[in-house]
DNA sequence: ATTTAGCACTCAAGGTTTTAGAGTGCTAAC
DNA sequence: GTTAGCACTCTAAAACCTTGAGTGCTAAAT
């Protein structure tokens, strides 16, 4: 379909252009290395190039910059692996290297890093994992009417929920419910505990007086409650620094699109494994279709945990981008796993 | 000092500016209502006005824009209390009538209502209750060696740690550990934590053996380490839709200083009692010179728990918002007393 | 049949000029 | 003390130039 003189072509437009933000003119194809022919024969070749659709001018004499779909097939077919250099990788090293044992702090310190390195947004969604137990539920009374449940899982993530209590509860009939609840519920997976508190747990309350049923009734409400995302973002200013963000509109409409943590969650979720590249108008959200959205998953032996993703204009360094990303999520999935 | 007219002048230039962001001219004062002077006789009176610094000219033969002393006249002298509308005040109503007994969800609310009511950026900082004291600590292990500390106040606030422990200590060793802390630390006031563990609970422990110090020293190590500040914001893509903020950099450098959560919650932290206006240069940072900040405090009893503030341009509407952030600090202190 | 030099043509970006209008300060009359 | 009148100033927007980068096409060169 395309020469190979054509590729060529394509490929100095994209890679300047990535560098410098303006427009390639033929002259400067011409002056690069490894090109050997003259001005007046790329510009034949861009025309050729542009009826295709892989470039564009900006008006109609201008020089030429690579279209979304010049992007795809750079992506798919010319992006030559990159090597790190040992400064990145050796920043990369620091922050998994320091002891940590907490993944709330392996996760934000990434977001940061993969922020600092690319000058793009980060954005990470924590990791949800669904095959782990339930290891302790615990309740402490509070006051008279509220109490608070603290739910540990088997990867040692903790969680707590507040609920109402009736007044008539005993701080000995709460440790009593307690008792029942860890009793039926220690090492349940977390995504069965819905069907077990509905259905097994709730017969057995069902023995006990009616005030157990009331306090139940709102304890199960508030543990299967959804759960907040964590999501974590790093260098959201970067966008502005970003030449074709000089304007206040799309700034706006993407920092509002970035508040909304649910849409954004979702869309990291459901982003596949492996590492994806969303351009320009692949992106789902309008507030994006100016941007590259590129995402990798990291993960606990087989299941999916969670996703890491770097958010920047449609003229992205893809290569260097695709690596960091690689060797991080490659990190993430390793501390993971060291861990459980 | 200024003359009655004069001062009459000076409050419809700031109040027509605030609406407007536009410079006011003499004419447009002469046609308000209350102003029964001719537009050369106003001119006489601004030209008083700007030489005592409370108004200037953006350019030669510009209509005036208040300064940053006419802001702060205004603001100590001009301004008249606001009457919340119905509906403003329902929505308020609304956000606090919903039953919640979390006080993360209460200001995480508050914040959004707060954004949303004025079109600026709301920054709340959240309850840190020095008072509490300590109402159980637990210890749940998750591997070989690490396990997880959580802590539980007398005002419901959960908190956990992660720390390692030396492999040889058992289950049953870190259940002596929990009795030992929790027989000597319930009821002390969080404040006093630190020196209490240092002291006589490192005291007592010296008696076992020197896996439990080890322990502790880590236990001890995770459980004093500062704690992540609770900052909440609300509507921070508010500001761009200032006219004053039209221009990338400022927003950027913005937008810089309010990532730093650290630094923006010790600006709220230090903002002292009751309702607080700082306007332009009066802020200590440097991105801030544009903006005014308004902080208001909600406590409980007596103590001071936390603030709520408001980020906008100088052009602000001070009365509206001085009322607003009044009514919901009230209803924040409110709140948490009604539950402690 | 390609490739390339040459040349006329196009357009954005940036500078200059013009014009209109809003607003001022001052003076002199009320 | 207040106000009408007027000359003056300055901005913002429009209109107009100029420059240079870059193109597309044609015709010559390979």
């Amino acid at each position: 379909m395309l020469t190979e003189r054509q590729i060529q072509v394509l490929q100095v437009i994209i890679d300047e252009f990535i560098q410098t933000a303006q427009p390639i003119g033929s002259r400067a194809i011409a002056k690069k290395e490894d090109i050997s022919f003259s001005p007046a024969t790329i510009r034949n070749e861009m025309a050729d190039l542009e009826e295709s659709g892989f470039i564009e001018k900006t008006h109609t004499s201008s020089g030429r910059v690579p279209s979304e779909k010049g992007y795809r097939f750079y992506v798919d077919h010319l992006m030559s692996p990159f090597r790190l250099s040992n400064q990145d990788m050796s920043i990369i090293q620091k922050t998994f290297e320091r002891e940590m044992i907490e993944f709330e702090k392996v996760v934000q310190k990434s977001a940061r890093v993969l922020s600092d390195l690319t000058n793009y947004t980060s954005i990470i969604l924590g990791p949800e994992v669904f095959e782990t137990t339930l290891k302790q539920i615990q309740i402490i009374s509070l006051s008279e009417h509220t109490a608070v449940a603290i739910l540990v899982t088997s990867t040692g993530h903790v969680e707590h929920r507040y609920f109402n209590v009736p007044t008539i509860m005993h701080t000995s009939d709460l440790e009593k419910l307690v008792n029942i609840l860890n009793d039926r519920l220690i090492g349940v997976p977390i995504i069965r505990l819905q069907q077990k508190m509905y259905g097994e747990v709730a017969q057995i309350l069902q023995r006990y007086s009616s005030e157990f049923e009331t306090t139940y009734s709102y304890l199960k409400e508030a543990l299967l409650e959804k759960q907040p995302v964590k999501l974590y973002m790093g260098g959201k200013t970067n966008i502005m620094l970003q030449p074709e963000f000089h304007d206040i509109q799309k700034i706006q409409s993407l920092y509002s699109v970035m508040e909304k943590e649910d849409e954004m969650a979702n869309l990291l979720r459901t982003s596949g494994k492996g590492i994806k590249v969303s351009i320009g108008q692949e992106n789902e959200l309008d507030a994006m279709q100016d941007c590259t959205l590129i995402t990798a998953t990291y993960s606990l032996s087989d299941e999916q945990l969670g996703t890491i993703a770097l958010l920047g204009p449609t003229r992205m360094e893809y290569s260097r981008v695709v690596s960091i990303l690689n060797v991080l999520s490659n990190r993430l999935t390793k501390k993971f796993n060291s861990w459980y």
